[in-house]
DNA sequence: GTAGACTACCGAATATGACCCGAAGTAACA
DNA sequence: TGTTACTTCGGGTCATATTCGGTAGTCTAC
């Protein structure tokens, strides 16, 4: 059920107004948004707008217009900023509950994600730099070449590209020339998940 | 289900006051809170919050509100992906009406998005790599040292770092030490947005 | 070209919830 | 057994949503 260019243009207010604010407008501030002159006219769409399945509301209650989930408005999952690795540093602990709301066809279908901060230059050649977010797949096992998140010793993760050796050892290759590859044998390292995005906000 | 402004605020300060103390707050503080001189207000209001299912209560029982995990599915918009951008090349026209999911904390308040798939090198400095998507804030100017869509003679359309000389030339700066900054006349070019996020997927 | 069917709009009347009050009632707890 | 806190009741006002009866304009099909 298509929308007309109106009926968009309402949506579109909707969601931006709820976005700001935390709760939908109501009838007169819409009017007054599309210079209006009767609150029929927002009865109207909004009636139009429910139909085609944009939107539900409740009758006649304050401000009860709930967004569904559309083209228009697809979802995010919130995924948990678990904390920072660099290079050669621990993992900081996640400091609160902050979470990162990522598109949803950024994760994988299986399995967890979460998400860390890059912290320095390790990465810089493959256009990761300091500040970044990278979504992180949670899995045990890595291909050759993935980038991953590596737990050496238990006690230190680092985000390097992973392969593995003829002779057995894994190399943990940096993305940056001035720093020099980890080689580790198999039983001192955990891969913790694979980067599978990357985030950066100006 | 979603809330009035009036239990919007509510809710807020349950939040606020449970962070900060640990427990949920009597309904005299609430009543303090918000300059009631009933308490029959507050007990409506949390009536009509549960009703809407933000928060648990249990019958006359001291500072037993709980709140629920909103499953805020935070939402993402469906940004438009116009085409392509590359250093001195023309954008591609839009293939077709794809369109790009950006988590909503991404776009500004104001003002339209979109999406432009970056080609080349001429920003690797500034990490960003060919294949990635910038999402661009649509404005006609920039600050010095922004990073802009830039249309230059109607016909040709880069992303570069904007600065203005004292000449009053426009510089469009790459980043990439290979590539010469571009200089202009401010007549010359236009301003099409600026970057105000990158994405990345593996 | 014209008769539906639909979108888009208006203005006024109406209905109901949101929001607030004071006072009296009841459960919990020390 | 009080004291404290929450609950219920009856009463208001105002904000907000709904409905109704209209006017236009734009398509599409006959």
């Amino acid at each position: 059920m298509p929308l007309t260019r109106r009926q968009h243009q309402i949506l579109d207010y909707l969601n931006s107004y709820t976005a700001e604010h935390g709760y939908a407008p109501s009838f007169e501030e819409i009017a007054e948004h599309f210079n209006y002159n009767s609150l029929a006219t927002v009865h109207e769409h909004l009636t139009n707008i429910e139909r085609k399945g944009y939107i539900k509301r409740s009758y006649n209650e304050s401000r009860a217009i709930e967004i569904l989930p559309s083209d228009l408005v697809s979802k995010a999952v919130e995924l948990p900023l678990l904390g920072a690795v660099a290079a050669g540093m621990p993992i900081e602990a996640a400091t609160s509950d902050e979470t990162v709301s990522v598109p949803e066809d950024f994760v994988r279908r299986a399995g967890n994600h979460y998400v860390l901060r890059v912290r320095g230059q390790s990465m810089i050649e493959d256009s990761i730099a300091d500040g970044d977010l990278v979504v992180v797949h949670d899995r045990p096992a890595a291909d050759n070449g993935e980038m991953v998140i590596a737990m050496i010793d238990g006690a230190s993760a680092t985000v390097k590209r992973y392969y593995r050796e003829r002779d057995g050892r894994i190399r943990l290759q940096p993305a940056n020339e001035q720093m020099a590859p980890i080689y580790v044998r198999e039983d001192q390292m955990q891969v913790r998940g694979i980067v599978v995005g990357v985030l950066r906000r100006y």
